[in-house]
DNA sequence: TGTACATCAGTGAACGCGCGTTCACTGATGTAC
DNA sequence: TGTACATCAGTGAACGCGCGTTCACTGATGTAC
């Protein structure tokens, strides 16, 4: 019935047994980050919430920061997938591809707001001591190819200007940069050229709009600041060549 | 010969110790905090350091919570002051506001990369458990005078236009935002009504493009990342208004 | 279906670590007369 | 200038805490015959 490969779903109780308890203290370990923050997150805690030997983890998890790794993989998947989902529906309301990345701002933002703590483990300070192994970066790339996808839908539509006479960021963008940015989404096209460096552009500005308030550096603009995050997302991208209209947000 | 003010220079040989030995407790902290970073800060390593009883700090500093807002306050000092530094120098140099800004952000960051645990304190994920008391204020604000003064300096010579047709922040700046970003630097006038928003967009681009790279979020554009922070940076205060010529960076 | 053995999830004690903070103390430095 | 007292910087031991990780163990679940 089944070839030599490791089956999808296991095949005798303990297995499938032994995987429920992996889910469960993955379950755990998420609420305890979420309560308490990426570098404060502790084995002996999540062990406690389970009812279980702190001991009993390394049965699951060989150590703590294998542990993490777990939890950021999972934590770039989420936000990727809100991404995903963000730009999916503004497309198919749609959207052109200014007011899709807004929305995949948003959507963003908003996921940040719910849960600070999930945010600040994969986009905050790195936790110290600890290095992320290359098991992320698949899933760290999911938000970046939504930012490509977006730039390259105004680049097929031919609505990717350079914002004013005198930037033109085409000229600045060495082949290194191309070769990640293509490289990671498919065949470098001469679209994709014009857009490597304005992909790091959105990632920066929507990372640097969301630590700016989730870290306290906005909370003089309080009450208002969803307005605040819409326009200087707006004028970042409105730089980079998407204008969105922000009239009926 | 003095009135009954706390002289700024002590009398006594004692409080002369007593002040010398502070500074060089808090130097001592500092070198730690650039070695280990915010979060791993232990006033046991610092006495350590000095080679000093752990309880011998309690004569200088109150706690572990008292001496991170002396730092804090410390490092909010320095890089407001190279912001300052440089924006005097580019005017020096007969810079536009553009330019200005440009050199203002390329500053910040040479800073932030030769400390960056001091970046991190002030601007990365804050120290948990840990609340920034109002000392920290002014010496936060600085950057902010510093990015508002351009903006102000684009908007006399009446350098500073919306990058495009689609987008005008200014109908977006509700009061409570101007009250904030123009009561803390002057008068209110109808210039600073228009740049309210847009020092939140300079900032958090700043924040954006030197957080990326710090943590690792752009480690695959390696090697002239410079010439892409120059981009990210002029590509954002180009939405803002402030259209800077890089043909010569 | 029943027995003998292997697997392995979970236990609980322990190791060694570092931390923030308190407290009674000592001895040197300063002050008042 | 000399003595008696007050101040206070720094000591070292201690308290109580939580952590990651190891290890020999037990007992229940699974497998082979």
């Amino acid at each position: 019935m089944s070839t030599t490969e490791v089956p999808s779903v296991p095949a005798t109780a303990r297995e499938r047994a032994r995987a429920q308890v992996k889910a469960e203290l993955l379950d755990a370990a998420r609420a305890r980050l979420e309560a308490d923050g990426a570098a404060e997150l502790s084995l002996r805690a999540v062990a406690r919430d389970l009812g279980v030997a702190s001991s009993a983890v390394y049965r699951y998890v060989e150590s703590r920061d294998a542990l993490l790794t777990l939890l950021i993989i999972e934590t770039y998947d989420a936000v990727g997938a809100v991404a995903e989902q963000a730009a999916a529906d503004a497309r198919a309301r749609g959207a052109d591809p200014a007011r899709t990345w807004l929305e995949v701002a948003r959507a963003v933002r908003g996921w940040a707001l719910a849960q600070p703590y999930a945010y600040e483990l994969i986009y905050g300070t790195p936790v110290r001591g600890y290095r992320a192994p290359d098991d992320t970066v698949p899933s760290a790339l999911r938000m970046w190819g939504v930012i490509v996808s977006v730039l390259q839908q105004a680049a097929e539509e031919g609505t990717l200007a350079p914002a004013g006479p005198d930037f033109d960021p085409h000229g600045r963008v060495t082949p290194a940069v191309v070769a990640v940015v293509g490289g990671a989404l498919g065949p470098v096209s001469d679209d994709v050229l014009r857009i490597a460096s304005r992909s790091a552009t959105l990632f920066c500005s929507l990372l640097g709009a969301i630590s700016a308030e989730l870290f306290g550096h906005l909370h003089r603009f309080a009450d208002d600041y969803g307005a605040l995050f819409d326009v200087t997302i707006a004028t970042a991208a409105a730089g980079v060549g998407l204008h969105a209209d922000l009239s009926d947000a």
